[in-house]
DNA sequence: GTCTATAACACGATAGAC
DNA sequence: GTCTATCGTGTTATAGAC
């Protein structure tokens, strides 16, 4: 949105791939992800992203409003996956294994949303904290319902439904701490072994 | 060990419960796990645990030397309880049930062994990095051993064994995140299911 | 929209008195 | 073993030219 575009020729490259914006969240998102967010400067930030502080200061009027900014950019990626994921499917057990697995390899695209959902949520401010845990509820009442509809119908029979959640979905948030692409399996093996583990746990469990 | 006690009378106080340097790990670990490694500064600690500066470098020499320090007790504490409770039970089912009760219990006390795993790691030195990589190996090789033994006389039947270790011990750190001692389940009860949910994983996931 | 320069302060660490 | 004082550097953020 926005996007001025100065000069005249309005030709069809559809939007650059890599906009000046883009690029500052694709270097926060990745310094963010692996070092956490202290760990990481405004400088560093903007060297890897081929800018200088000042300029970076005009996409974002902090380092937590950047933060902020980020995590809403990929909650709203991986929660739209999410609904799209347990949309499909024509019973509760599919429609979860269909959430997990789309979890499981947004996870690798879209780490830093999970990586970042621990300590880094005691050192901004309560305001972002807020908004940040009601990103993360939205996310999870996807998960809710898929599972109360699979105990309302039987397919389901969790000890405690909400337990059964929260292990799932810790389960998935997992796979991002080991992945390696050159590992053992791929991801779309990890992620059918995954959703086989969630179903066994819905059903006995 | 050293404790040299300079001073003449070796009483029988066996130790002071509280030592200083025993507040100084204890401001430390709360601190380290709350906020993560980067976002406290040794001034807080200091502050924290009542010392000043000058005398928390009597007790580590640098920031990364007291987080080791702190990390190598408390990952010999959860070792310790996880070996003792992997050797409590006559079936691989009984005692990968107490090891995941044991972990869930210690998870609360020493949740700074597990929060600290993630972005952590890539901040401190390599030297300490792997010194802290080895010690969770040692940690997970005891689940490893109790899941093979399980498959070995059939009472486990995981697609993949590899996996079901990283997501059982996932679903128990993840408890970390959200128990409150005020909730809905008492500790108790949430290691109970945890452990029923990690045995219906091994048997079909 | 990007830059340079810098303000204002916190950081980890050290020296040395007591 | 604990303190005060301080060094050098890094931090987030801002001002203002272009």
């Amino acid at each position: 949105m926005k996007r001025t575009g100065g000069s005249a020729k309005n030709v069809d490259v559809a939007e650059p791939p890599s906009s000046t914006e883009q690029r500052l969240m694709e270097a926060a998102g990745a310094l963010f992800a692996s070092k956490g967010y202290s760990a990481v400067g405004i400088r560093e930030i903007a060297r890897e992203a081929g800018l200088t502080i000042g300029s970076l200061y005009h996409y974002a009027s902090s380092k937590e409003d950047l933060f902020l900014k980020l995590m809403r950019r990929n909650y709203a990626r991986v929660t739209a996956r999410a609904r799209e994921a347990a949309a499909t499917g024509s019973t509760p057990a599919e429609r979860l294994a269909n959430l997990v697995r789309a979890h499981v390899l947004a996870e690798v695209s879209d780490s830093e949303v999970w990586r970042l959902n621990r300590s880094e949520l005691e050192v901004i401010s309560p305001e972002a904290r807020a908004e940040l845990v009601a990103l993360r509820d939205e996310f999870e009442q996807i998960w809710r319902r898929v599972i109360e509809d699979g105990v309302a119908d039987g397919s389901f029979a969790p000890e405690d439904p909400v337990l059964a959640r929260f292990s799932i979905i810790q389960m998935c948030n997992g796979v991002a701490l080991w992945y390696r692409p050159d590992g053992r399996l791929t991801l779309d093996e990890i992620s059918d072994v995954i959703s086989r583990q969630a179903l066994a746990l819905l059903r006995a469990g």
